[in-house]
DNA sequence: ACCTACAGGTACCAAAAGGTGCGTAATTGA
DNA sequence: TCAATTACGCACCTTTTGGTACCTGTAGGT
């Protein structure tokens, strides 16, 4: 037991509470939990409604959501195959702050824009 | 004039909403936001509070949240040097959402663990 | 006199993230 | 018959991330 600690404490690095939210701050996980808030999808759908993921990191990213229990993999078992990644309870919990997230992003990237557009005149 | 959407889309790749997404998706800001949301800072006190980041990414993730517009960084011109950290408007209505992002992986991060554990044992 | 804290900058190096291309195997449509 | 779709796994390569160690310069404590 190397790393069991009960405080949940996120600014403890020994906490694995830490290691929850390293899973979080990837780039495809905030994406790709959201997507499946509309249901589930299979990977060519998600494929193609995210842009510029890769298929590698695509089910790079779905193994370890599925790996804690996030999301669910459905495997139909028909070939040529038909897989189904669908949100566990869990999954859909953080998927909803994850969606906060997002519309967050979409709100206020044109503030963020200006901002690093007065940072760059001020030192020129 | 080379990535300029209106659409506010996060899954489009060319929209900088996704520039933004990528900027929040990092660790050290999910736990630096969220810190500063109590108030200002020093830097020395949030390597304190912050476990396990190195100087290097704290100065680095606050001159990144800075050129954004998240963080104000105000240099008191002492000697020796007293800088302050703390939120920009802009930056505080992030570091709520990010703070409900923490507090989720707080809450539930022994089910992660326990997913983990599982998927471990159904592959032995 | 020496060490510490303060807020960094810089250089070097290791590790991780992530992209591209290829192969699997069967089915459907041109 | 040839190509595309379906969902991958694997190998190779580049880029990014992040850590360690060392430098600045001053004020205050022992």
């Amino acid at each position: 037991m190397a790393k069991t600690q009960k405080s949940g404490d996120v600014y403890d690095p020994s906490c694995s509470a830490r290691d929850a939210l390293e899973l979080i701050a990837s780039k495809w996980a905030m994406l790709i939990l959201p997507a499946l808030a509309d249901g589930p999808m299979r990977s060519g759908a998600l494929l193609r409604r995210i842009g510029g993921v890769s298929q590698k990191m695509l089910t790079q990213t779905l193994r370890e959501l599925e790996k804690n229990g996030l999301v669910i993999r459905q495997d139909m078992q028909t070939v040529p195959p038909h897989v189904e990644y669908r949100l566990s309870p869990l999954g859909a919990s953080l998927s909803d702050v994850l969606v906060a997230l997002d519309r967050w992003a979409e709100l206020h990237f044109p503030e963020l824009d200006a901002a690093r557009e007065r940072f760059l005149r001020r030192r020129s």
